[in-house]
RNA sequence: CGCGGGGUGGAGCAGCUGGCAGCUCGUCGGGCUCAUAACCCGAAGGUCACAGGUUCGAGUCCUGUCCCCGCAACCA
């Protein structure tokens, strides 16, 4: 009989920096669902990789004085690292530089191309020399490059265009028949309204740089960035080079991509697979965002939360076991530290590994460590072993459905109920009369066959965790279990010696002294949110250091309309002008303040003030009601110290 | 009127097709002693952003307002 397949994909992340919390994240997902899916007994095809053309790299591998091959090596080995310390049991990695990419993506260009699909045409854009970048009209910031604030100019070059619009209706067909083809639902409304807005054809191939795959009939050209990489998905499952193992995995179960590329992957995608003529994925499930304080990560912030760190100080499992279950799929997740220990210390040192500790000690001391019988049913242990077969088939159906979250919170409910059925139970009660030995013999069987279970479902998440149990359990060194073990209740093996119990998760405890009181961070986010108040006490140098302060010459200054405290100001940094909103018009007048030299923080975070973009404060001192801004005789652009 | 998400006890979040407001952590009180100062029980604490509307009944549906946050065609 042949096995269910079942193909799962991460996005193929891009090498021009290392990876963060987010992409474990994830690939962690991608992971955990793979894992249960091979456990359920499917043949599973699992892939990650990466995607390593563009202009970015180029540029990033000539800064660094290497080429964009040696340049994008280091960086993925250091991905296929992560992967590895995080356990992630991908079958396969897809370097989108690989001769098996190149030829793939070349032949369906072709393809596309000859079927009249592919034309080239002019395409005009604002292209800003410096960075060698084009620019759409919405991405300029008061029409110069948003990169670099420089101007632009409108370029006219040659492009080969996919004709994305002649499929649109097939599409928008496609996913209204397939409710469950994009999720969550908000992602597929969002995509369903996109289409509606109707679809441009896609710019599908380049010139500015040559980091990428050639266009078979034009060396001229490159493939753009989407074209490349999406097809990676059918590249690994064997297009055109293994039809077996097409024909078997394709297509795929699963694209698990993150909120911001669903657009590309519900889109771009199948209509590039209509092209082909190749069947549509069964699902595009678009995951929420790590944010941090209530931040997006970001690399301007300094706020990136690097995997690697963490991983080696707390363990893989604790870190897959924090992201999969702290965070509903779909939805945007905090991360912090003090969430994540809080998260350790309580599901996993002092509800499952205490759990696992306390029953192998009792075995121990009152089994002469040995896994003792079942003999006659109490109530208690009715109710637990019905817990137990409930919790594998509601673990299933959740599991079946994506719903990690849901999954983790049944096997935690499980947990907690054995925590319970020790109370009721009071083995070392038992232990003092010898009459019940029977019944004392009994509940430690329940406890291990619950922690066997247990040590099965959480595989899946904690695949490091689940041996450790399974030998601590006596169970043997190689854990190999399956789901349908799980259904299993009275599968222990009566008699056999358990292992000295060693704690899987220890406790961990943050010194207290350091971080007196841990404020809260959504607390922090506000304070200092309403304007800092100033009891914070000293700062060190370095906190000044972070404040930017110049000296700029005001070159315009306009009442805001509606506005009677209000002023917006145009000023010289000396090399850049900006626009910023500053709250004293009722004490100078516009025309004052022209030609002044003041001091500005420049690096204040942008904010719009009656719907005009801020990006800066000018400092002014202030005293019983008076108002005076802060002056200064030296050039713009001098640096306040 | 560019598109979208969100505002629920101190903190972080669940609440799909409307029917007594839930979970985790924290706080307070109690129990137990097998255990990783852990486990078990109980309690306090919410005008579900605001204002209207539909309904026998709305956190849940509709309308409007305010506030926060993303995206806008290479940031998971």
């Amino acid at each position: 009989m042949k096995k269910k397949t079942y193909y799962i994909t991460t996005p193929i992340y891009y090498p021009s920096d290392r990876l963060h919390i987010g992409h474990a994240y994830c690939t962690t997902i991608a992971d955990a669902v793979a894992r249960y899916r091979r456990m359920s007994g499917y043949d599973v095809f699992f892939l990650t990789g990466s995607d390593e053309h563009g202009q970015k790299i180029q540029r990033k591998a000539a800064e660094g004085n290497v080429t964009p091959k040696e340049y994008v090596d280091g960086i993925v080995a250091s991905f296929q690292q992560l992967w590895r310390k995080l356990g992630i049991s991908n079958d396969d990695f897809i370097r989108t530089t690989e001769e098996r990419h190149h030829k793939v993506v070349q032949a369906i260009f072709r393809k596309i191309y000859d079927q009249g699909d592919i034309y080239k045409a002019a395409y005009e854009g604002k292209y800003c020399t410096p960075c060698e970048t084009f620019w759409t009209e919405r991405q300029l910031q008061d029409g110069n490059c948003p990169d670099c604030g420089r101007g632009v100019e409108t370029v006219q070059e040659e492009s080969y265009f996919f004709r994305m619009s002649k499929y649109q209706e097939r599409l928008l067909q496609f996913i209204e028949e397939n409710p469950d083809f994009i999720q969550p639902v908000s992602r597929r409304n969002e995509m369903i309204n996109f289409i509606k807005q109707g679809l441009e054809d896609l710019c599908v191939s380049r010139t500015t740089f040559d980091w990428g795959i050639q266009v078979p009939f034009d060396s001229k050209h490159v493939v753009y960035v989407w074209f490349d990489a999406l097809t990676n998905y059918i590249t690994a499952a064997g297009y055109g080079q293994d039809d077996g193992k097409f024909e078997k995995y394709w297509p795929a179960d699963v694209h698990l991509v993150g909120k911001e590329i669903v657009r590309f992957h519900s889109i771009i995608w199948p209509v590039i697979l209509m092209a082909l003529d190749l069947p549509l994925p069964k699902k595009v499930y678009g995951h929420g965002w790590l944010v941090v304080e209530g931040d997006k990560m970001s690399k301007s912030k300094g706020n990136v939360i690097d995997p690697v760190g963490l991983i080696e100080e707390f363990g893989p499992d604790a870190i897959r076991y924090f992201l999969l279950r702290e965070i509903a799929l779909g939805n945007d997740g905090n991360f912090s530290r003090e969430a994540l220990i809080n998260r350790i210390n309580a599901d996993l040192a002092n509800d499952l590994g205490n759990l696992l500790h306390r029953s192998l000690n009792m075995i121990g001391r009152f089994s002469d460590g040995n896994l003792p019988p079942c003999g006659e049913l109490g109530e208690f242990d009715k109710q637990l072993q019905d817990l137990a077969k409930t919790t594998v088939a509601q673990y299933e159906t959740a599991m079946d459905a994506m719903d990690i979250n849901q999954a983790l919170k049944l096997v935690w409910a499980l947990i907690g109920r054995t925590n319970k059925y020790i109370d009721e139970t009071a083995p070392w009660a038992l232990a003092k009369e010898e009459a019940k030995r029977a019944q004392l013999h009994t509940v430690l069987h329940h406890l291990a066959a619950v922690l066997r279970v247990v040590a099965i479902l959480i595989a899946p998440f904690m695949p490091h965790t689940a041996p450790k149990i399974w030998q601590q359990l006596g169970l043997g060194d190689d854990f190999a279990a399956s789901l349908e073990d799980a259904k299993r209740f009275d599968a222990l093996p009566v008699g056999k010696a358990v292992a000295k119990p060693e704690p899987i998760f220890p406790r961990i405890e943050e010194k207290a002294a350091e971080e007196s009181k841990p404020e809260a961070p959504a607390a922090a986010v506000k304070a200092a949110k309403e304007k800092a108040p100033e009891q914070a006490g000293e700062i060190s140098i370095d906190d000044f250091a972070k404040v930017d302060l110049r000296v700029v010459k005001v070159l315009a200054a306009d009442k805001v309309k509606g506005a009677d405290r209000l002023l917006t100001l145009t000023v010289d940094l000396g090399e850049e002008q900006r626009t910023i909103v500053s709250g004293i018009a009722q004490h100078y007048a516009p025309e004052d303040l022209v030609g002044r030299h003041v001091v500005m923080v420049v690096n204040l975070k942008a904010a719009k003030i009656r719907g005009i973009e801020s990006r800066g404060m000018v400092l002014a001192a202030s005293c019983d009601g008076q108002l005076a801004v802060v002056e200064s005789t030296l050039p713009p652009g001098s640096k306040v110290k």
